[in-house]
DNA sequence: TTAACTTGTCCTGTATTGGGCAAATATACA
DNA sequence: TGTATATTTGCCCAATACAGGACAAGTTAA
């Protein structure tokens, strides 16, 4: 999900994974597994990338943390269950917290 | 949230965390640690501790899997975006599939 | 006071990150 | 068509993080 949108928005600036890369000092192989969720993109990159691609780096932190979370339910059919219940869990954590 | 599952069964089985910590073969430190959530279930120890509770591995694993998945967004407030993203992610994998 | 539980510290082993490098592929274009 | 450029893929590796506990000492509750 943070990979296709990397993609798409690198896409859409018209830039070279080879100019992204120089732009995090990285080589262009990884720059091609974090858009293809080869590799989790590390967090670290990502203020770099949403000033380079001009978004709000709230907006990438969602999609990043998105990919954590489906790294860990994905293939189990137990996920949609599991989410909902860490939901209820974090919305009366909030609650407490008024 | 399995912490206290599991402490609310072991009570109700009126069980010692001596005993439990026998079944399973460690000591009780850690049987408090994970009933108080500060130390991760070891997944292995499910379906010993289904059997011995009652109930069944799949309730108890959803739980373990809720207590991961609370474990990457808690803290973070773009959590419920980032869960709901990762649902519609997990929902169309799965039209995907048929 | 004793048994039950909790907490802090420590340790070992395994898994994961964050990459690099080289080779393989894909794409564009003259 | 050939060839250069862009991207992907496979394999590797070091560093770090985390899991799965033990143990001892501290607390709590009967």
């Amino acid at each position: 999900m943070l990979g296709e949108k990397l993609k798409e928005l690198r896409e859409s600036k018209r830039l070279l994974q080879r100019q992204v890369a120089a732009e995090l000092k990285v080589n262009t192989a990884y720059i091609s597994k974090m858009e293809n969720n080869d590799k989790p993109v590390s967090k670290s990159y990502l203020s770099k990338l949403a000033l380079l691609y001009g978004v709000s780096e709230k907006e990438l932190y969602t999609l990043w943390l998105a990919d954590k979370v489906y790294d860990v339910v994905k293939d189990q059919d137990v996920a949609l269950k599991a989410m909902e219940v860490a939901e209820e869990e974090i919305k009366s954590k909030r609650k407490e917290k008024n």
